[in-house]
RNA sequence: GCCCGAGUGGCGAAAUUGGUAUACGCGCGAGACUUAAAAUUUCGUGGUCGUAAGACCGUGUGGGUUCGAUUCCCACCUCGGGCACCA
């Protein structure tokens, strides 16, 4: 018997596919396909870390079982190769970056090949390939001649260490997403993409397609969709007017103030209105100043400065309101301009407690006998509309509040509350009511907070529904002076001194709790809906079904605004694909003709970017000046260069067709091979390359090239493998684990399986070499197990062999599919330490063992299938399937328990009827103890389960 | 603050139309083989009490629903991820 020796054959086999091409996707575009795909790898200078291979094995482990089940399998690689890393590396050393790329790509090629992951190396792809960015290129041209490439000043998000401008997306809490720096702004001409053109169906497309449902929502938080009203505030005494975006124009009554962001172009030129200019302007150029960090800390508080002698008509009420310049508007969002209503907006609120602005309630809460409250409403009674009001009232010397203990009615508590009688105001009302109920008479201090709930309940003793209007009423006592309280009141309910903090839990009602917390302070604006008061003629109409009607009614119109942002497409660096246009003094920008694409990148002295934030390219006047493709006359390129998304886009096209030099891809590669199947990729990509390559494939789906709205059907996610701290894997940290000196030691196969068995595969799991050593005794048992079958020759195999077997079969199919790779595993060593002891174990069997377990381990697979007589790769053959007839298992434990508890077990067939197994727990005798002497109240039967008998 | 996910032995983790909690693996302990070690292999391995049979407790915490809850509901705590003045 030989020993399992994994150089032996990894090698060996490694060459031998290779040589048959048989990972290589069939040409022929006929019969079912699947094409899967990961994010291909940005070759670094550091090699692969044990944390790469993670999805490429996932996916390699679904390609290899697709290829078993007959599919035409494209499973591509390539190098996303444009990127600061290997430009950063030039400039430090100059050797230039294509020989950079060069050979790291080589060595990310001989680490990968080293795992045997089935990829088809034939269509290697490289984003830095001439032949390559060529289309990306041409991508970009129609991009521009449909008018969505466009070139504009823009405050851009400045990286001051990379000297790069950035896209919204790179800028990781202000500061930049691959250095930390913190980013400034700067105004700056750049090259944009306009992805908000398709904000909405980008939106919209998720519903069609199979993505983890994380993805969908942080696609969708992103895009951030948002439908409201636009409405116009007019200026008094001007022609000028402030469009405002609002998503709660319900509110608009309570509309105070009008605010304006410092960036706003309307402040401009209303400077001859404002009285307080200098202040204004003083205030506009700090905000300006300010980095993103700081403007938009959440916890910063609100700033900002009244446009004195500008004042604005709310549109609802026709009621004059102020008008302010604050930061916490923002330009690029909804129209830079928001009525505010600090009532119910928790901003507004804030700014306007702090500034004394005016605040008005126009939503109540409504509570319809919900938690906490009296009866529903009962339909066909009358409805009584009462105006009544609660009193929060505070002990003169403690600090103590009074409620009321229901005498009647179990459990219940309330503050004192009491109608308001016709001309009667709020605040009299319940001086009578305190008097009343609880005698007491000395009132320190008696307010109104302003704070309206409604709630509709039924009435019991009147026997009729209620709608009640309430206003929450604050009472100080100045003393414990009282009266005495009438007889009637006490039987009724028993006045309490409640302490501060126990208020909230001995209150029931839920509008009483909701007054009790507007007063502490606890809730300063009421964001939530309800129903309308103080808005005229919308008065007690909900605030859901009343927005659209509001709207028209002051002449706005319902629209939809997305928090997404065009895309900042231009880098101010050398290593990445030129934008082929060139600027022509008569005609302007000018695309470079298609027939001398691609416009390659020139060599360079300097990789160096300039201070001035111009990219090495234009130092090159010789590249710089041209000709201009329509008029022939004076001409300068385009120096900046596109971000290195851009490559990433389009990338899974080009797999389709590699090589094709007429077009990035052909449509009938692209009809049969298109959608991609099953992407995997990392969750940090969701809301930059998953989105932009989205975006770029339905604009191709418009310009009919390509032949779906979407380009990935499905798209799954894998967790990082962390270093044995807990930490992320990197160079810096000295934490990485490489994968030659695993392949070396445990071998390739030790590795697939180890890091397929580590977790679940979409969550993050911790790196552990000891742990190792289970996956190599694993695949040692079956390399012995594949001797001992071949020497014993045995025909048939034992039942329980086969059962086990045949679970496996099915728990490995049906696990692949949801990625449950760790325990289609453990079934599967569940079946090998059962074949260990097993008596026999026909060939024939342990070869359908293999057929399952290949995908995982495909060397030590293909050995023994090979020895084993086959002539063919285990990786040709066909996916096995499980026999149903015998998976069925005989007998089972059946559980019996005795109120619940587990008290003993049987083992019986599976045939078993409710009766007896009912019987066999009666008459058991662990059993008999348990109910002695007691009456049997309920057996439940679960089949093929377990009995309980309910006694008592 | 808001949204999403998670919390189970010493460790990585299984198990959900509610039905034996801890499969599988690592580690650990004891035995076999060996001159010895490694490798291999057999048995054991949630906690407490008990000589034992066994009993009780146990899936982040506190409640609830149920004959029965890791699974469902409510409240809370902790960790991870995303968003963050988006009107």
């Amino acid at each position: 018997m030989k020993n399992y020796d994994h150089k032996k054959i990894e090698g060996k086999w490694q060459k031998e596919w290779e040589k048959k091409k048989i990972y290589n996707a069939q040409n022929k575009l006929k019969g079912k396909k699947f094409y899967g795909l990961i994010e291909f790898p940005y070759p670094s200078g550091d090699g692969l870390h044990v944390g790469h291979p993670r999805p490429y094995i996932g996916m390699d482990i679904i390609s290899r079982k697709r290829r078993m089940e007959g599919y035409n399998v494209l499973y591509p690689i390539g190098w996303d190769a444009f990127g600061l890393p290997t430009e950063n590396y030039a400039i430090k050393t100059g050797i230039a970056p294509e020989k950079v790329t060069k050979k790291n790509s080589d060595n990310f090629r001989r680490q990968i090949k080293s795992l045997a992951v089935s990829f088809d190396w034939s269509r290697e792809v490289n984003t830095t390939d001439p032949a390559y960015y060529k289309w990306t290129q041409w991508i970009f041209l129609q991009f521009f001649k449909k008018g969505l490439a466009y070139k504009t000043k823009t405050v851009i998000n400045w990286c001051p260490k990379d000297k790069i401008g950035l896209a919204n997306e790179e800028v990781i809490n202000g500061c930049c997403e691959r250095c930390g720096t913190l980013t400034e702004k700067r105004e700056k001409e750049q090259w944009m993409l306009a992805i908000t053109k398709y904000a909405d169906r980008l939106d919209k497309d998720l519903d069609t397609v199979d993505y983890l449902p994380q993805v969908k929502t942080q696609q969708r938080n992103w895009i951030g969709k948002s439908e409201g009203s636009e409405i116009e505030f007019k200026i008094t005494d001007s022609e000028l007017g402030i469009k405002v975006f609002t998503t709660r124009a319900d509110t608009i009554f309570g509309a105070t103030y009008v605010i304006l962001a410092p960036e706003h172009t309307l402040v401009e030129s209303l400077k001859s209105k404002v009285k307080n200019w200098d202040e204004v302007e003083k205030y506009i150029a700090l905000a300006k100043k300010k980095d993103e960090l700081t403007r938009t800390a959440a916890d910063k508080e609100k700033t900002g400065v009244e446009l004195k002698g500008v004042e604005a008509i709310n549109p609802a009420n026709g009621e004059k309101v102020s008008v302010w310049v604050a930061d916490y508007a923002l330009v690029n969002y909804g129209t830079g301009a928001v009525m505010a209503v600090p009532a119910h907006d928790e901003r507004d609120f804030a700014f306007a407690t702090k500034y004394k602005l005016p605040i008005k309630q126009v939503i109540a809460p409504m509570f319809e006998s919900g938690e906490g409250h009296p009866d529903k409403p009962v339909a066909g009674k009358p409805v009584i509309e009462r105006d009544v009001a609660y009193a929060i009232i505070k002990h003169w010397s403690e600090d103590k509040y009074l409620a009321l203990k229901w005498k009647q009615v179990d459990h219940w508590t309330s503050l004192v509350m009491g109608g308001i009688d016709t001309g009667e105001d709020a605040v009299s009302a319940m001086k009578r009511e305190v008097s009343e109920e609880t005698g007491f008479t000395d009132f320190k201090k008696a307010y109104d907070l302003q704070f309206e709930v409604h709630s509709k309940f039924y009435q019991h003793q009147k026997g009729e529904n209620r709608y009640a209007k309430a206003q929450t009423i604050v009472i100080e006592l100045g003393s414990g002076a009282q009266n005495n309280v009438d007889e009637e009141e006490l039987k009724k309910h028993e006045p309490l001194w409640i302490e501060k903090n126990k208020m909230e839990d001995f209150l029931v009602h839920g509008n009483h709790k909701l007054s009790w917390n507007k007063y502490l302070g606890k809730i300063g604006a009421y964001t939530e809906g309800g129903v309308l008061i103080n808005s005229g003629q919308f008065n007690g109409l909900s605030s859901q079904e009343v927005k659209k009607n509001i709207t028209e009614f002051v002449g706005g119109k319902m629209v939809t605004k997305f928090k997404l942002r065009d895309w900042v497409f231009s880098r101010q660096r050398y290593w990445g694909e030129p934008i082929p246009l060139v600027n022509c003094e008569k005609c302007g920008w000018v695309p470079v003709p298609e027939k001398e694409l691609p416009l390659k990148l020139p060599k360079v002295k300097s990789y160096q970017p300039t201070d001035t934030g111009e990219s090495p390219l234009s130092a090159i006047t010789s590249w710089v000046n041209t000709k201009c493709p329509k008029c022939k006359g004076k001409a300068k390129r385009e120096t900046d260069t596109m971000p290195n998304w851009a490559g990433s886009s389009w990338y899974y096209l080009r797999y389709t067709d590699p090589k094709n030099k007429k077009e990035f891809a052909s449509k009938k590669n692209l009809k049969y091979w298109t959608p991609v199947d099953w992407y995997n990729g990392g969750m940090e990509h969701t809301t930059l390359h998953l989105l932009y390559s989205r975006f770029w494939h339905k604009f191709l789906y418009d310009l009919k090239l390509v032949p779906t709205s979407e380009p990935y059907k499905k798209r799954t996610s894998h967790g990082l493998i962390l270093a044995e701290g807990g930490e992320k894997m990197s160079k810096s940290r000295g934490n990485v684990v490489n994968p030659d000196d695993i392949v070396k030691t445990y071998g390739a196969d030790t590795l697939r399986l180890y890091e397929m068995f580590l977790g679940p595969f979409d969550q993050a799991v911790v790196w552990s070499t000891e742990s190792m050593i289970g996956s190599r005794r694993f695949i040692e048992k079956v390399w012995r197990l594949g001797e001992k079958v071949m020497s014993a020759k045995a025909k048939t195999s034992s039942k329980e062999i086969e059962r086990l077997l045949h679970k496996a079969i099915k728990k490995v199919t049906e696990d692949i599919e949801i990625m449950g790779f760790n325990t289609a595993i453990s079934s599967m060593m569940i079946c090998v330490n059962e074949m260990e002891k097993a008596e026999s174990l026909s060939v024939k069997d342990f070869k359908l063992f293999l057929q399952i377990v290949a995908p995982f381990i495909p060397h030590v697979a293909e050995e023994l299938w090979r020895e084993m007589g086959e002539k063919k790769s285990i990786h040709l053959s066909k996916w096995p399937k499980y026999d149903p007839k015998k998976i069925v298992d005989d007998t089972f434990t059946l559980v019996i328990q005795v109120n619940s508890k587990v008290r003993a077990e049987a083992t019986v067939p599976v045939s078993l009827s409710e009766k007896e197994a009912e019987e066999i727990a009666k008459n058991h005798p662990m059993i008999q103890s348990w109910i002695a002497g007691k009456t049997i109240r309920k057996i439940i039967y679960v089949k093929n389960k377990l009995v309980n008998i309910v006694a008592a």
